[in-house]
Order: C-alpha cells, then sequence, then structure tokens
DNA sequence: AATGAATGAGAATTCATTCAT
DNA sequence: CATGAATGAATTCTCATTCAT
C-alpha cells in the first residue's frame, strides 16, 4: 500500500502525531463525510497546527489511506498476513470471534471504509479491494477446514463473502437494530451462519 | 418527507426537469461521491442551464431527497406502503423478487443511499431512516405469516433486517464476486435465507 | 499558441475584461513581479470579482500568455507574420520604425516579456523563444534585401539578433539613460546599425 | 551597500557557508526564479539545515544581496572600482576582454541579476543601479581616452551604455543563437563597436 | 421560463520564518 | 553552532448560489 510522506525525521512522532490526527478525522469523516469535512475543522479538533498536518501528511486524502491501513491491519488479527494464524477452535469460534472484533471495536473506522469509496484515488481504491478480496479468499479457506471438505466451492466463497459483508455492514445499521442488545444479534448471526454453513457442508457429502 | 421548492408552476415541467437532472447526478454521485461533484458539471450532463437549476430545486441537496423519494417509492413496488400490497406466492418467491428487484434495477441509487448518508441533514437522514425501519418491520411480518407463526420474534425481525442488509449491500460489493454469475448468486442467497428461516420455524415450533 | 480557457460565452466581454485583467496586472507584474503579486491584488486593481476571474482565464499563468499574445500580435504590426508585410522604404526606415515602436508604445509589456521567462511553463516558454527565432529571422532576410546581398552571412543574422536585442532592452534599462532625450537615443541607434550594416555590405562586397 | 547580519561569530564560517548557500540558490533562481524557490529546496540543495540559514542569513531576499554583491566584485576585476584599474592594452583588448568575462564566467549570475530585479526591495535597487551607472561612466572614459577625444559626447556615453547592455544580455539570449559559435558571436561583437566607435571618432575629428 | 454573468465565502496547500533543545 | 519541529499568514483556485435581463 502506497506510502504516506513526511517531513518529520523522528518516527515515534510520525506515528504519534498521524493517529492523533486521523482519530480526530475518523469522528468528523463520519460524521459528516470525508469532502465537507474541512482541513481546519480537523486540525482544530486534533490540536495540530495546519502547517503541520502537511509535515505529517502529504494530503487530505493521506488520512484516508492511514486510516485504512489501520483498519486492515487490526482485521488481520483474526487472519495470518504476515503468517501469524489467529488463535480459534472451531468454525463457531472463527465466527464469533471475528464478529465481537468487527462489531464492537473499529466500528467507526470500518464503517467509514465503505462510506468514503469514492474519495480514494483508483489506484488506492483497487489496492483496498485488493485486500479485501483475499481476505474473503482466507476466510473461505477456513471455512473448507472447518468442514472438512476437500474444496472450496462456489457456495463456500459466497458464504465467505457474506460474513465478511455482515462484519463490514453490522455496523453501519446499528441504527435499525438499537433496541435489540448487542449480544442477541451476536448470536443470531452466529447461529445464522452455522446453519448455512452446516446446510452447504451437508450437500456436498451426499454429492 | 419534506416538499422541495420550486418557483416554476407547470408541474408536469418541474417533474420532467427534476428527473432529467437527478438521473444525471445519480451516475455523478455514485462515481465521484456528492460533495465531489460540482453543480456546473452535473447541469452540464443533464443539459440544463445552471441559473435554471435553482427554479426547480431549492439546493444541491434537494436533488439528493429527490433520490431518495424516487428510491423509497420503487422499493414500495414490492411492499405496501400506500396499501397495494405486492404480488407474491410464498415466501421463497418474497425473497427472489425482492432481491432480483434490488440487484438489477436500482443498483445505483440504492448504492448512492448508502453512500451519501452523511451528505444529508439530520432531519432528512432521520426520515430516510423510519421510512427504512417501517420497511423491516413489514418485511419481519411476511415472514411471520408465511411461515405461518403466531408473533414476530426478535430472532424474526433480526432476520427480517438481515434481508434489507443483503439487499442494499450485494450491489454495494458487487467488485469481490464480479467471477461468479449473478445467477448463481441470487439462489445461493435464496438458499441462505431459506435455510436460517427454516431453523427459525423448527426452533419455535418446539418452544 | 495554447489557447485559454472561458466559460463566458459572450467573446466581446471576454476579450475587454481580460484586457481589463491583464493591463492591470502587467503594472504589478513590472512593479513586484509575477509571484510576488497576488491574485486578490489583481482583481482589485482591475475591478473585477476574484472568482469571476476564473471565468475569463483558466489560471494566474494565463494572464502571461494573453499579455505575450498582445506583444506578439503588435511586434508583427511591424513584420509579415500572417503574410502583411509592414511597410517601409528603406534599411534606415525599417530601423527607425522598428525602435520608435518598440521603445515607445509596449514599454511595459516587452519588459514584462523578458522579465518573467521563468514563470512560463516550459511548453509555452518554448513557444515564445519560437516566435522569436522566427522573428529574427524574417529581420535577417529584411536586411538581406535591403543591402541587395545575395544570401544571409552568419554576421547579418548576428546583426538581426542583435536589432532585436536592442529593441528588447533598451526600455528595459531606460534607467541609465534617462538624462539622455529619447529623439537622441533614437538618432545613435539607427546610426549605429547602419554603420555596422554599410560595414557588413562592404566587407561581402569585395569576397 | 547594505550588510547582511549574522549571529554567527566566526567569519570565515560565515564566508563558506553563505557561499555554499548562494551558488546552491543561484542555480535555482535562475531556473524557477526567486519566488518559485523554496528555501526548503535552497537549503536541501545546499547541504545546509533549514534552521541554520536564519544564522548565517537575515532573510530569502539576502540571498540576492549577497549574489549581487559578488557579481559586482567579479566585474570590477575588468574595472577600476577600489582604485585598481584592470590591465589593457587598448580599446580593442577592452572590447574583447570585457565581453569574454561577461559572456563565459558569470554567466548564471548575470543573468540573475536582469531577471530578478523585482525582487529586490526598492533601496537595494537604488544601490544596484546606482553601481551600474558608475560602471558605464568608467566604461566610457575609457572610450574616450582610447580614441584620444577631448570630452565624453552624448554618443559615447550611449556607446558605452550599449556595451555593458550587450555584455548584460547576450548571455540571456544565447538562446537565439545556440547554432553559432561562441567564438564568432565574439568576433562580431567585438568587430561591431569598433566600427561604431571609429565612426564617431571621425566625427568628433571633423567637427 | 431561460440565460449567462457575478458573487464572495471557503477550500487545500505552501512557505518563510521562529523556537526549543 | 546545529537540528528539526512548529507556526500562522498568505496563496491560488473552486463552488453553490444569486441576480439582472
Amino acid at each position: 500500500m502506497r506510502k504516506i510522506k513526511t517531513k518529520i525525521k523522528n518516527p515515534d512522532l510520525v506515528e504519534k502525531r498521524r493517529n492523533q490526527i486521523s482519530q480526530a478525522a475518523l469522528a468528523l469523516f463520519r460524521e459528516k463525510g470525508f469532502h465537507a469535512t474541512s482541513m481546519r475543522t480537523i486540525c482544530q479538533k486534533a490540536k495540530v497546527n495546519l502547517g503541520s498536518f502537511y509535515d505529517y501528511f502529504g494530503s487530505k486524502e493521506d488520512i484516508l489511506v492511514h486510516l485504512y491501513k489501520e483498519i486492515m491491519n487490526r482485521k488481520l488479527h483474526w487472519a495470518p498476513a504476515d503468517g501469524k494464524p489467529a488463535d480459534f477452535k472451531d468454525i463457531e469460534d472463527l465466527l464469533r470471534l471475528s464478529m465481537s472484533n468487527a462489531w464492537s471495536r473499529d466500528n467507526n473506522a470500518i464503517q467509514l471504509l465503505y462510506q468514503e469509496t469514492t474519495s480514494l484515488d483508483k489506484k488506492t481504491r483497487k489496492e483496498v479491494f485488493q485486500i479485501e478480496s483475499n481476505f474473503v479468499k482466507w476466510v473461505a479457506e477456513k471455512f473448507r477446514e472447518g468442514l472438512s471438505l476437500p474444496s472450496v466451492s462456489t457456495e463456500l466463497e459466497l458464504a465467505a463473502n457474506m460474513l465478511v459483508y455482515v462484519n463490514a455492514f453490522i455496523p453501519l445499521r446499528g441504527w435499525n437494530m438499537s433496541h435489540i442488545k448487542q449480544e442477541e444479534i451476536l448470536d443470531f448471526a452466529v447461529g445464522m451462519f452455522m446453519t448455512i454453513l452446516k446446510a452447504l457442508s451437508q450437500r456436498e457429502a451426499i454429492r
């Protein structure tokens, strides 16, 4: 993923300031959208000088890139990425882990990811899509393993896609379900996926 | 939903021009986002004079409002709203109908609905949410009827929510599944929901 | 030469506003230089709205392009360019005409031309140089005709170059000669060139 | 000429750093102009810390002042200035010396002098003009001596002016004559001035 | 009802300069 | 004496909207 330019030499400071800024920006972007949020407002909220901003980022768009990188990194907490497999017992555990992960913590950041796709330049957008795509493949593979199937069928791939979708959009649509407990939604979703996967597994077995 | 102001007296002309403009805008909004699209560009594409625009709409935001109204109206083709119930045999038919509807036709408009939520002012946004919410309730009720259940359980409501989600987001995320046929995805999704609903139905029966 | 973009449809108005703006800019550029002059200042002086400026020009640099075009057009009053040869009896007449032309009228504009070469983007700069170069060739040819020589020697070309130089820079360096009458300087310069050309002519004759 | 302030006590270091910086700046100014060149770029090229710059110069403009001083000093290699007369046999020698001097060595610096006049504040600009003016007078006096004339006529002064002009601008306009050898141009220019001066001399003799 | 020009607030970004260590 | 981060004013340009005809 594209590297963000900086004029600052101390890498710890760069990290600190970038987070400081991007966290402030995240809240504002979520609320008003990327374009409707001005650099002035962001810097005021982040308590960073407007001029200094450009010492840490190359442009406004770079904030999005930074946020996306962060999201991707955290998502990889339950994905292998650099080889480190996440720790889970079985498929149900995987499902529960991934969901509670996506739904609780990065709420805002993930929502943003899907809100502001159009605000990214084409190249960066493509990269984001690619990472997602790889991730879906990995999930499908986990499903295959967990169900002891010989290969990844189209339907398994679709199920993997669906999981990633649900993880992405449940937080986005929290609005409609505010009267239902988070816990209950989680249970329902896990149950739903288990039902689907079992059904798939049986169908495959018959063939 | 808030009425859009106009200075023009001929209502047919108003309708015609508004559609002309909002269709041009829709394509542009989807591609570049609401804020990144200028009024100039919209009017050029719509072949409407930039000055005339403000005879038919009160502001740029009004285009969104107009589009949302339209979307809602079409959604109600398979929902009752003004009393006209859509025509379907059973739940499977309902699922298939709703999905092929959402996935094929309003692709762009629905995607926009979820992209540009933040570009609406709070009041309008709330109205959109409310309509959605009512719609979910209606779907849940249809599920209850189709499954011959005595009441709408939380899980049924969640399932209804999930359907609306999936309908909204499948088109948004078409990107990851471009190698799979639309038909196959539809079959999978319908099958998935049937599995879930049947499982729910059985569980309820046991109680 | 590159066309300047405009959003205005009435071409007379475009011409009028562009001149209005570029004349104000010319004075300021000459005084403080291109970069040190802000768009705000230019528009204030030109009594044009800062926003409107961009209806008539595409960018700040376009003002320079416009000015250069104007200069070139006037220079061609005594050059053929599009076929119309300027009217003069003999070489001495040509010299006097060209000089009084360059020294009196376009004073400011010509000075600017040589001051702000670096402020033009490469492509435009190249075009300006090319026009100059062609012009020098035309002058050399006139010299050849006037002296009834068979061909343009290197020295004749150098003399032509020198004339164009002198015409360009006498106004630029008026400062050092402010105590001498314009008339006297003109006489001296014409005499100087006549002396040079005659000497050249004789030398060629001997060969 | 105005003294440039410094906070540094070691004068050798000051001299060294100032040259280091101004040489880097010279190249950049010539290429992009004074205002379009940023302090950051200059200091990067000069390999001097951006903060340190202000220990050796008071401001960006001071670089220009420093460069102008240097130019003036070198020009005085063939002028008396601090009393040291340059060494030449006759007028032709003087002409050739001055030209090859101006055309070869300080190419960049002299061009800059005339490019960036407007970037100097008024006071400094006036000083530069004054030095030039004195220099022209000195050249005129040398002409008078060489031609054994009783006094400096207006025409002689104009000829001196012309020499200084030509020396200043030949390098600036090298562009149009790139196909002709430097040597040939030099010969032509020397010949040209000799012709003019001889003609002047004869005319004066007749009076 | 349509046209096209005008308006002015606000956007992102750059830059010379200063300051603390 | 050097370093590198901070400052904030200024700059070019865009845009939704209004106005006069």
